[in-house]
Order: C-alpha cells, then sequence, then structure tokens
DNA sequence: TCTGGGGTCCTAGGACCC
DNA sequence: TCTGGGGTCCTAGGACCC
C-alpha cells in the first residue's frame, strides 16, 4: 500500500480568491462564525505575524493600517468548492478517504505501478485548470509520512506542489527537517513532553527504541505514530460507515439573559441536527443540550451546563428533537446569567434503516405523521432554499410580507461575507 | 463593545453478569 | 487467621485532528 495526502492551500482564502483575482499577492484572511476569530490566512497574512485564532478586534488593534482584504466565512461557497475537487480526486485515485473539508487521503494498492510524482503533478494542474485552487500533494508508504512530505511540497517550490518520500534515504532527511511539534498525532501536550525528553525532530523520535516509546506514551496512539514515522503502515483508513455524534452549536453576538430568546437558537440547533441527520439517513437515540457564559468576562457569574435526554424510540424527527431539546433548556436555564453560547448534540446516531420502535409505547400514526412533516419541511426547503419552513418557536421575528424570518444563518454577524456564485444565481451578477 | 465549531479514538475504572 | 475468577458494557476524561 502506498499513500498520498491533497491538502489544500490555505484552504478558505484560495476559495476566496478564485472569485477575486485581483487578491493574489495580497494579505487575505479568512473569520470563523460571528466574526469572531481568524481561521485562514494567506502566505501574505501569516508573513505579518497574524497568528491563527487572533481575534479579529485585537487584529484591527494591532495592524489597523495594514491592507488586509477580510472576509467572514462562507461555508456555502467552500463545501461546494472543495467538492469539485474532490470528484477530480475520486477521478484519479484508486481509493480515497475525505478527511476533512481541505484534506484527502488516497491509496495506491499493493502492485498499483505508477510514476506518483507524474501522478501528483498531473493532479495539481488539473485541480488549478478546473477549480482554480492550489493543493499540495504528499506521497509516501504511510499516512503520518505522506502528511509530512506535503508539509514539503507546500513550503518548498522546487517539488511542484509534490514531494514524494519513496527512498529511506528521503524519508530520513526529511525526518530530521521536521520539527516534532509539526508531525501528525502530536498535539500541544506531546510536544511539551517531548521538549522535555529533548526529542526536538521527528527523527529523534522515530530513532528511539520502541520499548521506550511504549513506556513515554501511555497508549498506543504515539507507538503508531512512531511505527509510521519509521515506514510501517499502521493506521488503518477510516472504516467508518456513519457519524456517531452530530453537534450545532454557536457563540452568540452578545450575552442572552432570555430563555425564550435562548430557546429560539436552541430549536434552530435542534432543527439543523434534525436536518442533518436525515441528510445522512441516520437517527439518534441521544440528545444533549449545553449553554455556556463567556469564559472571557471573567467579571460576570460562570455557568456551565449540560443534560441529556436518551430517546426510546430512536428518530430523527425535527418536531420529536425540538421538544426534547425546548425541555432540556428549562432545565438548564439560570435567570440573571448572561448566556454566550449554546448547542445541541444528538450522540448513539445509526442508520435509519435498522429502527427498533419502542415495544410499548409505539404509535404507527404518530411516527407516520412527523415522519411525513419532516418530509414536507425538507421538499420546501430544498425547493425554496434552507429555513423557508422552520418550527414556530425557531423563528427569530415574524417574516415580513413575501420574505423569510430572520433567522439562525442571518442572525449570525458576518460582516464580510463574499457573494454564493457557485449555488446562487442572484449572486452571479454580483461578481465584479 | 469584540475571543469558532465541528469531530474521533483510547484508557481506566466502576457496574454488573454468571 | 481465611472471602474467586472471568467476562462485558458503559462512562468520564484526556488526548488528538481539521
Amino acid at each position: 500500500m502506498f499513500h498520498g495526502i491533497i491538502d489544500c492551500d490555505n484552504c478558505y482564502v484560495s476559495c476566496e480568491r478564485v472569485f477575486r483575482p485581483d487578491l493574489e499577492g495580497r494579505p487575505v484572511v479568512v473569520l470563523s462564525n460571528n466574526d469572531g476569530c481568524v481561521v485562514a490566512r494567506s502566505n501574505e497574512a501569516k508573513a505579518l505575524g497574524i497568528k491563527a485564532g487572533t481575534p479579529f478586534f485585537r487584529l484591527k488593534e494591532q495592524l489597523p493600517h495594514a491592507d488586509i482584504a477580510v472576509f467572514s466565512s462562507n461555508y456555502e461557497l467552500y463545501g461546494e468548492l472543495t467538492a469539485r475537487i474532490i470528484s477530480l480526486i475520486r477521478q484519479a485515485a484508486p481509493l480515497y478517504w475525505r478527511y476533512s473539508i481541505d484534506e484527502c487521503f488516497v491509496s495506491f494498492p499493493a502492485g498499483y505501478e505508477t510514476d506518483y510524482k507524474a501522478w501528483g503533478e498531473a493532479l495539481h494542474r488539473k485541480v488549478r485548470k478546473h477549480v482554480g485552487m492550489p493543493v499540495s500533494i504528499g506521497l509516501a508508504p504511510t499516512k503520518t509520512l505522506a502528511k509530512i512530505a506535503s508539509r514539503f511540497a507546500k513550503k518548498y517550490p522546487g517539488y511542484r506542489h509534490c514531494c514524494l518520500i519513496d527512498t529511506t534515504d528521503k524519508r530520513l532527511r526529511a525526518l530530521a527537517l521536521t520539527p516534532i511539534a509539526d508531525v501528525w498525532g502530536i498535539g500541544r501536550r506531546y510536544a511539551r513532553r517531548m521538549a522535555e525528553l529533548h526529542i526536538h525532530t521527528a527523527l529523534d523520535l522515530a530513532s528511539k527504541h520502541e520499548e521506550w516509546v511504549r513506556h513515554i506514551g501511555g497508549n498506543v496512539c504515539l507507538l503508531r505514530t512512531w511505527h509510521e514515522l519509521n515506514g510501517h503502515d499502521c493506521i488503518p483508513p477510516e472504516a467508518q460507515l456513519h457519524k456517531k455524534s452530530i453537534c450545532t452549536s454557536r457563540s452568540f453576538d452578545g450575552l442572552i439573559y432570555d430563555i425564550d430568546a435562548l430557546r429560539t437558537h436552541v430549536v434552530n440547533f435542534a432543527m439543523r441536527c434534525a436536518e442533518k441527520l436525515r441528510q445522512q439517513h441516520l437517527v439518534t437515540a441521544d440528545i444533549g443540550v449545553f449553554v455556556a457564559t463567556n469564559p472571557f468576562r471573567e467579571d460576570l457569574e460562570q455557568y456551565v451546563g449540560f443534560d441529556e435526554q436518551h430517546l426510546v424510540c430512536p428518530t430523527a424527527s425535527t418536531i420529536a428533537l425540538c421538544t426534547a431539546a425546548g425541555a432540556l433548556l428549562r432545565k438548564l436555564y439560570r435567570p440573571g446569567v448572561g448566556f454566550k453560547r449554546a448547542g445541541v448534540i444528538v450522540r448513539s446516531c445509526r442508520p435509519d434503516e435498522y429502527l427498533q420502535t419502542d415495544l410499548f409505547d409505539y404509535d404507527p400514526t404518530r411516527e407516520a405523521r412527523l415522519k411525513s412533516i419532516d418530509r414536507a419541511i425538507d421538499c420546501l426547503n430544498k425547493r425554496f432554499g434552507s429555513e423557508t419552513v422552520v418550527i414556530g418557536a425557531g423563528q427569530y421575528t415574524a417574516a415580513p410580507r413575501g420574505g423569510k424570518a430572520t433567522n439562525f444563518e442571518t442572525a449570525m454577524r458576518r460582516e464580510h461575507k463574499s457573494p454564493n456564485p457557485t449555488t446562487r444565481w442572484s449572486d452571479i451578477i454580483t461578481l465584479k
């Protein structure tokens, strides 16, 4: 087996640049929801010293005069453009596994003979031509080494966006040049521990004895990384067929004290979870709600609450989940507390085809009604746009005549959002 | 004034079973 | 004096990823 990773360079920034080629060469940042933090930076923005996770208000303080192009996050656009890249990868690779919004693993079974370097360079050119996005490609005998290779592909133009590690010599040289903290699977904690043990590069770790690593790591995670760095393929491709949990949560623009206002949000989160479940043909057996105050406001009372309800009959019904979420919120709410964040999480998700019903409390008529309501909601929202139909308790304001109510997405602060020319006809004409 | 939102896996220890 | 042995399931907490 030989492995590869295809990674979009500065993904969100590159997506924004597809329709704004004038931004090539200029510093660009993309913000998180609510325009909170910097989540993506162009190389020029990185060169200015902007760190990932910088709060936007602090960026404005630090670099008030810098000519930075700022975007609110536009997941509709990023989802669409990355899906196009995945479809090109699917055509080019025998096996692929989408790892995140901007990364995709590929695998070549034993006996699959190809010139990997040429394969990678060709894929890069194809993505550049058909989607307009730059990707970096790393190819190696293990996934961890492929990740290291993709770092080199990104960093050094000489690789022409594709780096291949296929000999022991190349592997050892790459490991010696890779700081231990940059290795896939080494997080902040492990990195600190490694520094204490005088392990500074990937090669320092790879050269240790297996027993030493087993002793230091405490579990199999670090040991697997060690094997992978030494060229032994041992991280299996994601065998998981479906998500086990789904979460919808948001921070609010300000603090919320009122239970009705809080419930409006929570009901919307439950609605989104129900829709995500149905899209993935899943049902859930546990729904949880959490609420939290603003941890940065040390002057205010702090409170974090979580409660969960087990559902005897697993469901993906909007009404059932919204009702349960509303009831959970009533238990969690504290008068006089300013809430900054809330969320709904559904766990124990499973395919909807093997739905187990409650032996004693199963009402087929009610189930059929809930299902037909869900079908109607999905059908209308698909045809007329998401959130055309919402649950009454999830409405932010009454809908104006002929228009939509202010809702979950539009209630968020997004002062720098770009248009959606790939998914909305109305946005095409706004292109400059 | 202003600080994101999703996920996964592993392990230890307790509850419970026969 | 002295109290077994083997197994599964569940959960919380800790680590990681993007």
